[in-house]
DNA sequence: GTTGACCTTCGAGTTAACTCTAAGTTTATA
DNA sequence: TATAAACTTAGAGTTAACTCGAAGGTCAAC
């Protein structure tokens, strides 16, 4: 059994964190000293592992607890259920991707564009090209 | 000059978030009528044309402050001052996208990994490589 | 037996950029 | 003239995921 510094140290989520996901319903220790001290069993930690790897995979706290759920009764759960979240949040990701990408090459060509020199802004071209209102990026819906 | 509803249909900014910037300072409208209604000229709308394009392009509220300083004052700042905030700029959306792009990998093997059909979830190649930590990326710093 | 590290809860604060509401005034239209 | 659309301000609410602080209890070591 771990105490929660020790979660904290082998998950790398703090000890703050830790405790805010259980208020979220995420983590949870199984056992309680009892003055209160948590303490984490092997499937708790195995759980904790799970958050982590999600949360580093880029899912919201949200899709962690269906993903959760689905985990604790696989055979209630269909494989299409966890594909469905898993393309969703792909989706994302891309749609996300696509608006950074076009940010980036906006970037680039302004950075190309301006000398980038010690010569006052007089004629700077990336204050002419914003003020030209030539850069179309759509921002984000969500 | 045109009324606020006028400058939104322009620029495509609703008029709540023009008043949202003038409150930060990063739109004015140069006129008011007497009963407080405001009108903005050209040069007015060039600005919040300025501060869409920049919008678009990625830069934060506060980068916009700093660039329309430079726009109002061009003699008194270089070029160099304007290309380092659209580096650092450019540096992030970098940054950013790699952290994206990991996860988009991760994402699409666990698609690969899994049949993501009507069966059960009892062997779920998603779920499982969730539980095994697998999974590694770093969620950005800012 | 005391010091210091670690633990507890509860609740507030942070960040960025909006977004909305309410209550009231002004203007344009039919 | 009546009504609807558009405008005003001030301030609160939203979102997501933390992050921090205060006030106090617990535990291990020396």
């Amino acid at each position: 059994m771990l105490k929660i510094s020790e979660l904290a140290a082998l998950t790398g989520l703090s000890a703050h964190t830790i405790r805010f996901y259980e208020k979220h319903g995420l983590i949870e220790a199984s056992q309680r000293s009892g003055s209160g001290y948590r303490y984490y069993s092997d499937a708790d930690v195995k759980r904790a592992v799970f958050v982590k790897s999600a949360r580093n995979t880029g899912f919201s706290l949200d899709d962690i607890g269906v993903l959760l759920s689905i985990r604790l009764d696989k055979q209630s759960h269909s494989c299409q259920e966890v594909t469905d979240i898993t393309q969703h949040k792909l989706d994302e990701v891309n749609e996300r991707l696509a608006e950074l990408q076009t940010m980036r090459r906006t970037l680039e060509r302004l950075l190309e564009s301006c000398c980038g020199g010690p010569e006052n802004a007089t004629h700077c071209s990336i204050i002419e090209a914003l003020d030209g209102g030539a850069v179309t990026v759509t921002r984000r819906a969500s």
